[in-house]
DNA sequence: GCCTTTTGTTCGCGTAGGGAACAAAAGGGC
DNA sequence: GCCCTTTTGTTCCCTACGCGAACAAAAGGC
């Protein structure tokens, strides 16, 4: 109903702006719904033919759309043109883990062209930034260029201050106070950006998987390391004053349970961790993605009054986010996902009546590309923002 | 830094939309500053003088602004003419109560001009519509008419489905099912619209009160009938996919605790409750305003001991908003505030830290006029999305 | 009294988008 | 197979908006 129109840069010209937003407007669908015909677009974004006519030629001229033959016809009428998203753009996205660092190419729409998956014992960034160089440098190694790269986007297991791309604190691998863009960017010659992974995931499922489409989206994603999330309200992501929403891992589920190493008791994190789980099946963790399996297969009736339990203090934090935030969905990935398979428990009972109409529980529906999706949406969005600034200083 | 454009109604025109765009800019900045130099609206705005000019005279022309004589200057330069928002524009609140009815007529920047109660024990529907109307013509019965009267806006104590301005349910009133946004209109000949009072009361504040200039903030209101809320985040107020985000009272903060009308167990508004509290320290439902004058000067150990338990669970609540939306400041209202003022709890602790970085709960600023206000802010919000396109049609 | 500073005003320019008229490309009926 | 209808692309002209330059106006300072 109402449509969003950024300011470019700092830029003046607000005449000017008017193309850049619609620019991006257009964009902005092909990415998300893949190729569309021409006519289409005008419906759907209600400006004149003609208007689309300059919108879709500029499009055209900065490498980011093409428009092909007409696909085949059903009706009457003079065919419209199929206008698809440049297939040979790309970003680049790296994923380290503690053991492994992920590397990936991924173009318009999600789509996931290269995925390695590079083993390294080594977590120290000096050498995780060497090897992903390398790394990138291999993918892009065609002569003639294969692709034109837009950037390279980074999910960080850990904080992440978005404003300047600096890593504040990454414990499983042992990085504080790290500028890692600035290093990506040194050691490559491209631009790039960094976010928390949890919200990547986030971005990432809410564009293309299991939130494809909705507006207001709570995401719960359980790692070894805790609890992450996520909020999506009218369709863009709530970061909050500092940057730090959606803990919902400190959501209190019991007052005055487990002790949490943020200071306070019986947080979600706290009381519903993945270790527990894995035990109790007796897997390692390296073997998470089998847990949804074995927590419904088990016979073992303690197994089942675990899955009990945890799924009733998850139903809390869910209970409370659906009260406050009143989202479409909530989609549950990592181990929170496998509990949540493994119960017969409704997440959403007890939340106020109004709450819960229409709510439903998901689990996460992007796979082990998850990330790799997430981390190049940082860079994507970029371009969406304003596709004409985005492309000139590249 | 980021403008927003609003698009007008279903009108095509997309280079009109900039300058309705503007106009709307300029007004909100009027209705929220009041009175400003017209050379400080174009900096601030960051367009050219030429253009301002044009957009001053527009809202002269539509009555909404007037450009009076330079101010005293201190500066050297010629001085800047003053453009002030129009004294004669207002909107008519009305909040229904069990036993009363206000009514009041707010100008820009939440100017309330006159504010009158109405005692009735009669809260059938079509009786208040009449006893409103009849107060409402007696407000405005000048001649010639001295204000130019936007529209109504109505405070419901009770769930309002905002779309059509249908009462969904207002138990203390009896009301179910109403569509009070169009008998309102029936009967006066004047645009209505509708919202839940507690919501209006945190858009008061967050405008004019406790939140002013606040871009991320969280709302709590007690009061007879329970525990309201609401959420303002990126300078947009949250509703969630329904309508119906900002439940705080339903947050769990002791499972497994009081039963709660919704259903659930220890919600804050069952744990919570204005009542508890009143008869703590004797006072009467009626008395509710002098109730944290009352907790902070007993010297009843039981009282002391209330207040640090009830305290404690409000806490609890307080640390899940900050944890989920992270922002600048809690605003608490009503019962609420009455227990803060008496307790010492810092009620953001055990908050992760980073969310609690720079957070503040503050007490609710405005008083009697709190509602007034909100409901006026329902009609002038409408004015300030589109300007040109709301009045022609009034 | 003149200079500087700041702001309002006027005028012409460039750009974006709308709309009408026409052209093009498909299907359907006879 | 030809003509009509339908839908869409294209071209051309018009309008609205905002910018910027040049000039005018109104204040303070020396």
């Amino acid at each position: 109903m109402a449509s969003r129109v950024a300011v470019g840069g700092t830029r003046s010209g607000t005449t000017e702006q008017l193309r850049r937003a619609n620019l991006s407007r257009v964009l902005e669908l092909l990415h998300q719904h893949g190729p569309t015909p021409r006519s289409e677009l005008t419906r759907v974004v209600g400006i004149s033919r003609s208007t689309m006519a300059g919108i879709v030629a500029d499009l055209e001229e900065l490498g980011l759309a093409a428009e092909t033959e007409p696909a085949s016809t059903t009706r009457a009428g003079r065919p419209s043109g199929l206008v698809s998203p440049a297939d040979d753009v790309v970003a680049i996205s790296v994923n380290p883990e503690v053991d492994a660092v992920h590397i990936g190419l991924v173009g318009f729409g999600g789509n996931v062209i290269k995925h390695a998956r590079i083993e390294t014992p080594d977590t120290r960034l000096p050498s995780v930034v060497g090897l992903a160089a390398a790394t990138i440098r291999g993918m892009l190694a065609d002569d003639p260029p294969r692709y034109r790269v837009l950037g390279i986007g980074l999910a960080i297991p850990g904080q992440v201050r978005i404003s300047d791309g600096v890593v504040r604190q990454a414990t499983h691998l042992g990085w504080t106070e790290e500028p890692i863009t600035d290093l990506f960017a040194a050691a490559t010659g491209l631009r790039a950006w960094a976010a928390n992974a949890a919200t990547l995931a986030m971005r990432a499922e809410s564009q293309f998987g299991a939130g494809r489409g909705l507006r207001d989206l709570v995401y719960l994603i359980g790692g070894a390391s805790g609890i992450g999330g996520g909020v999506i309200l009218d369709g863009r992501l709530l970061t909050g004053s500092g940057g730090y929403a959606g803990e919902f891992g400190h959501t209190v589920v019991r007052p005055g349970g487990v002790a949490c190493h943020c200071g306070g008791w019986g947080c979600l994190e706290a009381e519903v961790d993945q270790a527990t789980l894995l035990e109790a099946v007796g897997l390692t963790a390296a073997e998470a993605g089998l847990l949804a399996d074995r927590l419904t297969t088990s016979e073992d009736p303690a197994v089942a009054a675990l899955v009990e339990e945890k799924s009733a203090l998850l139903g809390i934090a869910v209970r409370n986010a659906l009260n406050i935030l009143n989202p479409e969905a909530v989609v549950l990935s990592g181990f929170l996902s496998a509990l949540h398979r493994a119960s017969a428990r409704d997440l959403t009972e007890a939340s106020v009546a109004s709450s819960r109409e229409n709510v439903e529980v998901r689990d996460a529906a992007l796979g082990v590309e998850q990330l790799m999706i997430g981390a190049a949406e940082l860079v994507f969005g970029e371009l969406l923002r304003d596709p004409a600034g985005f492309l000139p200083a590249s």
